[in-house]
DNA sequence: GGCTTTCTTTGACTAGAGTCAAAGAATGAC
DNA sequence: GTCATTCTTTGACTCTAGTCAAAGAAAGCC
C-alpha cells in the first residue's frame, strides 16, 4: 500500500509538524487552558453541544476513569450536566450548563484573538494564500489518515455504513430506495467479494463492496462516504482498493451502475477509467452502466 | 497594525490548528517519546548539534530550574555532555554524546516513519500538493509570527543585528565593508529616526534604521533579514514598517540607496514602489539611488 | 434465560510537568 | 571597583496526566 516516498516530501512534513505542533499549537493551548487545566479545557469544548462519554473517550483518546473522574470534577464546578439517554442506558450524555457555555465562548473568544493576532500582521493577499494552504493541507492530511480496511459485512462498522448510505440515497432518490436491494454479507465476503471500511480516527466514515458477478467479473457496490468526509477524494481511494480487491480475487474486470441523479459519481467512474456499457443487470435505481479492465496481478 | 481579519480565515486557521495540534501533533508526541519522557525527547531532540541552556531554555520554553534537572538527568544517563564555553563561564552548553547521537537518530527514524506512512497512503500527485501546501503554510505562519518592534539602536539586539548586517555584507562586497560606515544609534532614534528588529521566537532575525536626510526627507538605512528568516517575506515587512514610522514622523518622501551587487534588494525597492534617482550621498558602497514619495498621515 | 460484550464508575497508584524562591558565580555597565 | 544583571543550580513543592484492575449495570445475542 505504501508507496515509495521522497526524503525530501517526508522532511517538509516533519518540519512542519514541528513548527506547528511546538509553536503555534503550544501557544493555543497555552491561552485555551488559561486557569483551567488543559484537560478539562479540552474536553468542555468537545463536549459542545452534548456528547456520551463514549464519543468523548474516543475522540480525546483518554482512559475511561480518567474521563469519568474529569467529568465529575467538571459536574462539581456547576459547567456540565450529566443525563442517561432513553434507547441505552448504559450510556451517559454530558451537556454543557450555561455557565459551562459561558467558559466555552470565552474560550473560543481567546482562541479567535489569538489567531485574529496571527493573521492580522499578513496583508490581505498573504492571509488568502495562508488559508488556501491551509484549507489544502488539512483536506490532503484528513484524506492521508484515513485507513481503509477490509472487514466483515456483517460487522458493525459495516452495517452502520450501509445502513447509512440507505437512508442517504432513500433521501436522494426521487423514489427513495429499498433496503433489501443491499448486497447480503455473504455475499461481499470470502474469496469472491469483499467489503471495505473507511476509519477517520477510529469512526467509520465510507464503505465499499465487492461481489462476484461472473467467473472473471466482479461488481462494485455501494461505494458511499459520510457527508463529513466529502470532498477529500475518499471515494476514489476506495474505489481503488475495491479494484485491488478484485485483482487479487482474479478478476480481470469490474462493473459497477449507478443511479440517474447521481452525477458526481458518474464523473469520478469516467475519470477513474471506467467506460460506459449497456445495461448489464436488473436493478431498478441503475440508469447508467459502468465497466474497467484491471492489470493482471503482479508479482509483488 | 492589525488589519481587520474575516471571521472566516480565523474559523479555517483555528479548524486546521485543532485538527493539526490534536491529531497529527499528538500522534507524533506520542511516538516520539516511546521509552523516555518527552520532555526529554524533546530536548534531546533540541539539543542537536550542541546549544547552550541559555537558548534551550528560550526554544522550549522552560523553567530554568526544570531545565538544569533534566539536562542533568540526560548527563546521568550518558546522553549529554555539558562543558562551560570559554567566552562566557556562566554559560552551560550541552552537547550529544555518541549514545546520545544514536537515541536522537531512533527518534528521527521514528518519526520519519511516522511521515511516511501518513504520506504513503497519498498517491504521488496528492503527495506533492500536500508538501507544497505545507510549505506554503509555514512560510506564512512563521512570517506571521515575527514581530517588527521599535527598539533603542543602542540595545543589545540592535547592536546584534547591526554587526550581522556589517558581517554579511562584508562578505559579499567585494571591496568588503567598514563597520564605521553604519548609522550612529543617535541618528535612529527620537522624533527623527527610528530602528527596527525583527523577532522570531523571541529572537532577532532582522532590522531595519530611519534617519533624517532633510526636513522632508527620510533616509531608510541596514534593512537586513538575517539568512535563516530569508524568503519568508520579512524585508518587506520591516520596509513598510520603516515607512510607517517615516509617515509618524512627518516626512513626505523617504530615500535609500543599494550596493551594487544586491540585485534581489534593488528588485524588492521597485516592487514595493520605489523608482531609481540620481545620487543622492557620498556613500562609496552605494550605486542605485532610490525614492519613494509617502502619504500623508491618516487620522486613524 | 444465560452468556458475552459494552459502558461507566471507583480505588489505588505513579510519574511527568511545571512553579517559586533563594542563592552562588560571572559579566557588563558606569 | 561597585552594583545591577544574567545564568545556572538546588530545594521544596503542587498538580495534572495517565494507568491498571475490579466491579456493577445494561444491552445484545442465540
Amino acid at each position: 500500500m505504501t508507496q515509495s516516498v521522497s526524503a525530501q516530501d517526508v522532511r517538509a512534513l516533519r518540519r512542519f509538524n514541528r513548527y506547528f505542533t511546538r509553536r503555534i499549537g503550544a501557544l493555543d493551548d497555552h491561552y485555551l487552558g488559561q486557569d483551567r487545566p488543559l484537560g478539562e479545557a479540552r474536553l468542555l469544548f468537545e463536549i459542545g453541544d452534548g456528547a456520551s462519554l463514549r464519543e468523548l473517550r474516543g475522540r480525546l483518546r483518554l482512559d475511561a476513569g480518567y474521563l469519568s473522574r474529569m467529568v465529575r470534577a467538571l459536574q462539581a464546578q456547576g459547567l456540565v450536566r450529566v443525563s442517561v439517554p432513553a434507547e441505552d442506558s448504559r450510556l451517559r450524555v454530558a451537556e454543557l450548563t450555561p455557565a459551562g457555555r459561558v467558559e466555552v465562548e470565552e474560550q473560543n473568544r481567546r482562541a479567535d484573538a489569538l489567531a485574529e493576532g496571527l493573521l492580522g500582521s499578513l496583508d490581505e493577499r498573504r492571509r488568502g494564500e495562508l488559508t488556501a494552504a491551509i484549507a489544502a493541507a488539512e483536506r490532503l492530511l484528513r484524506l492521508a489518515a484515513i485507513t481503509v480496511e477490509s472487514v466483515d459485512a456483517a460487522a458493525r462498522d459495516a452495517r452502520d455504513c450501509l445502513a447509512g448510505y440507505a437512508a442517504d440515497i432513500d433521501a436522494r432518490f426521487p423514489e427513495g430506495f429499498d433496503p433489501a436491494a443491499l448486497v447480503r454479507p455473504d455475499e461481499v465476503s470470502g474469496d469472491s467479494g469483499a467489503f471495505l471500511v473507511a476509519y477517520e480516527e477510529g469512526r467509520p466514515v465510507g464503505c465499499g463492496a465487492l461481489r462476484r458477478l461472473a467467473p472473471d467479473t466482479g461488481e462494485i457496490r455501494h461505494v458511499w462516504v459520510r457527508p463529513e468526509a466529502r470532498r477529500l477524494g475518499l471515494a476514489r481511494r476506495i474505489l481503488d482498493g475495491l479494484e485491488r480487491a478484485a485483482v487479487a480475487r482474479g478478476y480481470g474486470v469490474v462493473r459497477l451502475d449507478t443511479h440517474a441523479v447521481l452525477t458526481e459519481a458518474q464523473a469520478m467512474y469516467r475519470a477513474c477509467g471506467y467506460t460506459e456499457i449497456p445495461r448489464y443487470d436488473h436493478n431498478v435505481y441503475a440508469a447508467h452502466w459502468f465497466e474497467k479492465r484491471l492489470p493482471r496481478p503482479s508479482g509483488d
